[in-house]
DNA sequence: GTCAAACTAACACGGGTGTGCTACTTTGAG
DNA sequence: CTCAAAGTAGCACACCCGTGTTAGTTTGAC
């Protein structure tokens, strides 16, 4: 057989290309003929890769948690664990040019997956990612006693996952609210007011 | 002349149609076509009270500044400052089979002035405004007395804000993962924990 | 009743889309 | 070297889109 090992790489690489297509043009842009062209192929060649636009648009969304998940995974390795706690979340916001282009792509995905059933079980998992992270590292701060007593983890998980996701609506599609600092000292500054004094 | 006084029933319906196509089908199933359709038209009458589309879709989006405007105005009529804060805010966010529609468009049209320019003025005013209610009815609080000592109004109103806008995009791509009382209740759960205790 | 304006309707044009299909080129295992 | 698979490329079909244009119908002021 032929570049076996190039399959993979490409398929990535057109999940990339899915994304900067549509931090450029939103969803629309990603078409088929779109996306070939952005990265210099045929259409016939992105469909020998990618049968459907469907399959496409799903990979691209699949590879787009893996990469923030590997981010995630990344940020807990701070020894710190306030720091810790802080650099996951983070990553959880569009605060470099890199990332503004994959949540813009995420949030188009999302929108999307109100809609076409095909993007709905990742889209819902991803959601359910975030929660479960959230909750995860509120916990870890109970455990070890950095938690201040009177917040209820689950309440604070609703309110802190709403905050996370409200801040990275307002960073993609109003970025003239908040400046990307203004929002990282905002995050900080939420998580200094969960923590017992020192 | 003939129908003046329709002339803007006309527009506010085919705004309202433009509402109920996209919570059905996106931002896509709001064309010119489509709305023609869905309300018993032909396309040329669309264009009658639309030159184009852009049109169609920056009125069906002022429509929805203003009804929502009004509904935040009404709620203003409520006689306790408690009530008051939390009836205004409950304003933002999709509790009613009516309003959530009303959003979905809401966060089509939003999502899409991140390329369309045509829309982006409106959409950019629109969060300047829920900002700006925030802001006042925090300032409303502190005036009063009620809100407790420690909260900055500015860093408060950023986080509520954000905190109101991921609920609204939870509310609405993710409908699993908060039902409307737990976000009703949620945000209840939040107004309480500013005001001075009793 | 007249008539201009408001309103409704239908067609055609050019363009973009997803997809199916076929043919050509490159590659690397045997 | 052979040759089957991987990869690339291009075309054609049917569909939907926004829009321009033209024509017919209804309405209400005068």
């Amino acid at each position: 057989m032929a570049n076996t090992i190039d399959g993979e790489r490409r398929r990535r690489e057109l999940a990339e290309t899915v994304w900067r297509l549509i931090l450029r043009g939103g969803l629309p842009a990603a078409s088929v003929r779109g996306v070939a062209e952005e990265a210099g192929l045929a259409t016939g060649s992105v469909r020998h890769f990618f049968p459907s636009q469907a399959e496409l648009h799903n990979f691209a969304m699949l590879e787009l948690m893996a990469t923030v998940t590997e981010r995630v995974r990344a940020a807990a390795q701070t020894p710190d664990v306030r720091e810790r706690a802080r650099a996951m979340l983070e990553e959880l916001l569009p605060f470099t040019d890199r990332t503004h282009a994959e949540f813009a792509a995420y949030l188009e995905f999302l929108d999307r997956s109100r809609i076409d059933t095909a993007l709905e079980p990742v889209a819902s998992e991803s959601v359910r990612a975030a929660r479960e992270l959230v909750v995860t590292i509120l916990t870890d701060l109970r455990t070890l006693g950095m938690l201040r007593p009177e917040i209820d983890v689950d309440t604070e998980a609703v309110r802190l996952h709403a905050f996370l996701d409200g801040l990275m609506l307002q960073l993609l599609v109003a970025p003239d609210l908040n400046s990307r600092q203004q929002a990282r000292d905002a995050l900080a500054g939420w998580l200094e007011a969960l923590e017992v004094k020192a």
